[in-house]
RNA sequence: GGCCCCGUAGCUCAGGGGAUAGAGCAACCGCCUCCUAAGCGGUAGGUCAUAGGUUCGAAUCCUAUCGGGGCCGCCA
């Protein structure tokens, strides 16, 4: 139950019943009609634009249409007041029988409270984290990881058929430069100095692999020329490396449904058949490119290629798809990737990049474009990025030196259930601080210590409840002005689901989260000075069971959004 | 040079066509014989970068400018 989109019927239908009493002209559209809670709560428990927004299609006066509108809610049970306001607002006051109803729904409902039909199981496509499989995770995709689960979790709860999807870049150069690096830790078990050249990756990570490649394949490749053995160690590593990513996303609470691998496009004639597809629709071509601007490489020159014409879905420059040797660029799998994607007729696509990927999005945007038609939306998310620091100070990473901070650092550190509320305190597209100290202080401007609070106290006050065997009630009795607030709060986590699953935008249930914490505290202090507000009551189970349904409500409800963030509730604090 | 993101209270940030723009921190004043004060209440703090435009209505949409960040090769 939705009581915002509950009323925007009731509107709708009042709406309706004005147009067949010739009150209103008929083919009015009702799309730009809102019911939504007015910022100032004097103004009443929720409002709705319709006059306003009809006045001009239906060429009357707005407070006229209001007035007539207003007349005709009050007839409906759940309205207690209807007034006209301002410049035509239609301001409502639920009944409060409206409100006794949610909270029992609420603990009727249980986890799945909330979750709305919006989705229509349309199958959404998440792909996210997409690291390249050549050592373990570090911050920065640690934000892509839980950003995209937290999206698909909310994507499922508005009724969506999600599937997460890891992208896996074994087919470029990167897994070479792998196996070569993890030859030298293989060279380096059998007792030899191993060479580190400059660019082959230097992570202790590759030490293990190494050792591994001896066990399997003893001492056939020592002495070797790569040809031997290049092969071999790459698949090997790169499945190892693969290992160890599941495992980093594992401790992060994260499982993909599906591992796509770049390789398999290879020599699989599904590249080729992508590009046909373009060329079918002439947006192939051979042809040369302006060299970029403002930023000449020293030794341009241009060099007939084949290139696909992105421009003609809103890109800036056309994009080659083949080298000027013949080979495949790294953009030709991406599209033969994101073909295959609308080829599993996904019907919307989600991809979660980095921010340092911002000039990616616009050629696979008219990739997926061009191959669906226009008729499967892609919305390409950019994470930006983690600023980490201990205690103010601002934390340097750096590869070389040794201080490159991996997501198991992190979730090692301060566990997963903080590390991901916090990384979902802000929109995936503005920078965000990480402070080792701030994130694990037990206070109330630390949001993941103050949601698990209020979820804590409710768990205290139940259990107390249960100890005392006083009896639990699904249905309340609201008297106090603060306990109607937080009924309305409750009220408003299914019209949230669908805001935040609409934007894209988890972030949403994080703050709502701690507003609904921040109500609920309120109330309980509430209590100190007023006794008959507080929820248990030893010598009184009449008014016990009526107290005790609100807080078990509240916990329903933290508990699904802290399930949408894939944080773990808490029954008590320590 | 081009493209993308951002500019809201002293600080960190929500809000992204609707009414008098919100929260936390920091500052100041209060609240524990009481289910966890790890909390709550209050005071104070604003030209929503600037200038135009669209609209009944703009912090929100459009354009330009200024400021901050990011990206921009057939690399990956």
């Amino acid at each position: 139950m939705n009581i915002f989109s509950d009323i925007r019927t009731l509107v709708v239908e009042t709406l309706d019943a004005m147009v067949a009493d010739g009150e209103l002209p008929s083919g009015l559209n009702y799309g730009p009609v809102t019911v939504e809670p007015p910022r100032d709560a004097a103004h009443g428990d929720m409002a709705t634009n319709a006059a306003m927004v009809l006045a001009k299609p239906a060429s009357k006066n707005p407070r006229e249409i209001a007035t007539v509108l207003t007349e005709r809610l009050k007839s409906d049970p759940r309205i207690a007041v209807a007034d006209v306001a301002g410049p035509g607002f239609i301001n409502l006051i639920l009944d409060g029988a409206v409100w006794h109803d949610v909270v029992a729904e609420a603990i009727d409902a249980g986890p799945g409270f909330g979750h709305s039909g919006m989705g229509a199981h349309v199958k959404v496509n998440v792909e996210f984290v997409s690291a390249n499989p050549t050592g373990p995770l570090h911050v920065g995709h640690t934000r892509g990881a839980v950003f995209g689960d937290a999206l698909s979790n909310l994507l499922e709860a508005a009724g969506y058929d999600v599937t997460r999807e890891y992208y896996i870049n074994d087919g470029g150069a990167q897994v070479d430069v792998l196996a070569r690096s993890a030859y030298e830790r293989y060279r380096e078990a059998h007792g030899l100095d191993p060479e580190i050249a400059e660019g082959l990756y230097p992570g202790d990570y590759l030490v293990a692999v190494g050792e591994a490649l001896k066990e399997k394949y003893g001492d056939q490749f020592l002495d070797k020329g790569e040809q031997y053995w290049l092969e071999e160690v790459r698949e090997f590593a790169t499945e190892a490396m693969m290992d160890l990513i599941r495992g980093d996303l594992a401790a992060l609470g994260v499982t993909m449904d599906v591992y796509f691998s770049e390789k398999s496009l290879y020599g699989s004639g599904r590249i080729e058949a992508a590009l046909k597809a373009l060329e079918d629709k002439g947006l192939i071509y051979e042809g040369k490119l302006e060299p970029p601007k403002g930023k000449m490489p020293e030794d341009w020159e241009p060099r007939e290629q084949t290139l696909f014409r992105s421009t003609e879905h809103g890109d800036d420059v056309d994009r080659p798809v083949k080298k000027s040797d013949g080979g495949w660029t790294y953009f030709a799998p991406d599209i033969a990737y994101h073909y295959d994607k609308v080829s599993r007729d996904f019907d919307e696509l989600i991809d979660i990049f980095g921010a340092d990927h911002g000039g990616y999005v616009k050629r696979i945007k008219a990739t997926v474009s061009a191959l669906s038609d226009g008729s499967v939306p892609l919305d390409v998310k950019l994470t930006q990025l983690v600023r980490l620091y201990k205690n103010g100070e601002p934390f340097k990473m750096s590869k070389r030196a040794g201080t490159f901070v991996t997501l198991r650092d992190v979730v090692d550190e301060v566990g997963a259930d903080v590390v991901r509320f916090h990384l979902l305190t802000r929109k995936n597209d503005a920078p965000l601080d990480f402070d080792f100290a701030r994130v694990t202080e037990q206070s109330k401007d630390n949001p993941v210590f103050y949601v698990q609070y209020a979820h804590a106290r409710v768990r205290s006050v139940i259990r107390k409840t249960e100890e005392l065997g006083l009896p639990i009630s699904d249905h309340p009795k609201l008297e106090d002005a603060q306990e109607y607030t937080v009924a309305r709060k409750i009220a408003e986590w299914p019209r949230l689901i669908e805001i935040a699953a609409r934007n894209h935008e988890p972030h949403r249930v994080a703050f709502y989260l701690y507003e609904l914490a921040s109500e609920f505290h309120a109330l309980w202090n509430k209590g100190n000075d007023h006794p008959e507000l507080r929820f248990v009551h030893e010598d009184d189970p009449d008014a016990t069971a009526a107290k005790i349904a609100l807080p078990r409500a509240v916990g329903v409800v933290i508990s699904a959004g802290l399930g949408i963030l894939g944080v773990t509730p808490v029954e008590e604090m320590r």
